[in-house]
DNA sequence: CTGTTAGCGCCTTCAA
DNA sequence: TTGAAGGCGCTAACAG
């Protein structure tokens, strides 16, 4: 390996001097200077980032961890992993033009706590800061890493105490979506397909489908289900529905996601029944293919790529300025019209969210 | 910071008895043992990543470097994105198992070579090995990284002296699905819509398209276009086509990606054309919107994920034996039969393709 | 403008 | 079974 002292030998000077060309520091003379960068081409000198970063006391290096689904149903489960990838992207994007580097860990789901545990810690070893996806790490856990290195949570839950939280509106979203169905679509008898119970996001949909529910006296929910965020999960929700309710079916189906809502068309496709003709479907996030269902899926649109950008200059930020108290980003969300909702087809728009959520603050974007 | 002498001293030991015990080496006493494990617990202590890495002189780290896309057409390329992120979870998924991290970069492509080099060797200093996405540096650059780390790019030029290359057998699967399009659909004029060219990709499915029109003197090449890999360009080689031999179209168009035979539907889509009755259409890859485009698109899939993953194999194996001489794998691709082919739609059938490679070395896979 | 030097936090012989 | 101490490659005072 090539050092600083071979470098130094070669062009006769100290390892000061190098590192100071190194650096584009002012003070060497320009002979100098030519000379050490000579050597440097010579050798093909790179220095070495640990013993940078030993003595420098900083790493320049961010890590990201974010879970991996660990069972890949279908084509259309991949293409939701978007989501993390895009989050990366634009934290990546971020990070680039400060010349730091990202580390990334994709945890999976169906580790034990422990194992999920020894990674992060590992992890917050070998960066300066720490970006974690939504579901990682008990509260508790999250504040002992946030009590050695600055950590962003993104997508997590609102109650987070001690590190920032960067998360898309769901809960605008969600109002603007239910009462678009509510208000233009004069649906009446809803029915709801629920994510996961420990989902952050799911829970804001949730609140949002009550609190819209709770204004709109003349609507009601006639039942709802809890499923996985996998198609299959909106499929078999799907069947289960018109078995319960066959002959009786509810105006409205709201998904909490757009996974489960292509499986819930899916199944009424297969039992003849028209959407958004006999019953209107309704997603979340706006993931490509529903833009290509069959009719085409209304739904709401998530700031993905922002949100890993936001993220990420939030943990930069705390970085510089370690005391700042924590801070809970809304990013905001868009209504996306298409045909699933009774819209005509080709009318396609996006409208934004109205900015709200329920009792909690609402920060002023900053990226 | 707390550091391991932080807790030798709460312990009573010396920081060697400290390190043991971090590492579960077993010459400690397990009453010291406790006692320590005890005051690192007590002290939340994590060994900084810089001074390992500095001291064993390993980092336990290495780089993906990729190309991101510069400009995002429509979805549809935004979903083409999954070609690196599948890659790196390919990748990462491999690293993973060795308890080692993964440092990305997505390198901009219109970046000047200057920017990129720099950025790849800063990179080359803060990692034990690269992973490079195909089109980035100069062979020379690859070289002179090589000299310094390890390096495999991924889905590169097979020409590569210097660094172990990883990619799909476009050549097999290019030849595959031209002699379907020749043998089983009969089709005789043939236009080609290509990509780059410095794209290893593309040179690869044009050779094999030369080759197979070779040995098929009935068939005869009756045209080309060269496009960016983007729907965009594929829909305007698609009117340029429709214009240059408008009654009397050729009888197949093969796309040297599915991006760009997207576009080619979509032209002939809105001047009436009928796919594949009229003229049939095949692209490659089998990116996610193939399997729901009008009519569902034959192609030719590409493994990958195992891309990232025999890749990072590849690479860990050279950094535990740098010595070992460059290597080239090649991994099978599957022809992927739906209707824009001519067969019955419904009929979507998979086929490895024929393991093949011209005048190039097929290492036996070892992942 | 340039050199000397003392660490950064950890690992690892070598002794005890 | 444990401790002492040198060194990994680089940076940043501090001197000159």
């Amino acid at each position: 390996m090539v050092t600083l002292y071979d470098v130094a030998r070669l062009a006769g000077v100290s390892t000061a001097t190098v590192s100071r060309v190194v650096h584009g520091q002012e003070r060497v003379s320009d002979a100098t200077r030519t000379r050490v960068r000579r050597a440097i081409e010579d050798l093909g000198y790179v220095p070495d980032g640990a013993a940078q970063s030993l003595s420098r006391g900083r790493k320049e290096v961010i890590g990201l961890a974010c879970k991996e689904r660990d069972t890949v149903y279908d084509a259309l489960e991949e293409v939701g992993l978007l989501y993390w990838d895009q989050v990366l992207r634009g934290a990546e994007e971020r990070i680039r033009d400060t010349g730091w580097s990202m580390l990334v860990s994709f945890l999976h789901a169906n580790d034990t706590g422990r194992a999920q545990r020894d990674e992060l810690d590992a992890l917050s070893g070998k960066v300066d800061g720490l970006l974690i996806g939504e579901g990682f790490g008990s509260a508790e856990h999250i504040e002992r890493l946030a009590a050695r290195v600055p950590v962003v949570v993104i997508a997590g839950a609102m109650t987070e105490q001690a590190a920032d939280v960067v998360a898309a509106n769901s809960f605008s979203g969600s109002t603007a979506i239910i009462t678009h169905l509510i208000s233009e679509h004069h649906k009446r008898r809803l029915f709801h397909l629920d994510g996961p119970s420990d989902a952050p996001d799911a829970s804001e949909r949730r609140l949002a489908l009550h609190r819209v529910l709770g204004s709109n006296p003349q609507c009601q929910l006639i039942g709802s289900a809890r499923g996985t965020f996998s198609v299959r999960s909106g499929e078999h929700a799907g069947q289960d529905l018109l078995a319960r309710y066959s002959g009786d079916l509810p105006d409205a189906v709201v998904c909490a996601n757009d996974q489960m809502a292509i499986g819930m068309l899916k199944a009424l496709a297969v039992a003849g029944i028209h959407v958004p003709g006999e019953i209107s479907v309704v997603g979340f996030d706006d993931i490509y293919p529903a833009g290509v269902s069959d009719p085409p899926l209304t739904t709401v649109r998530q700031p993905v790529r922002m949100l890993g950008r936001r993220a990420c200059s939030r943990l930069l930020d705390r970085i510089a300025n370690p005391q700042r108290p924590a801070t809970l980003d809304l990013l905001p969300t868009q209504l996306v019209v298409r045909a699933s909702c009774g819209c005509p087809p080709g009318a396609a728009t996006t409208r934004p969210a109205a900015p709200m959520s329920p009792a909690k603050e609402l920060r002023q974007p900053n990226v």
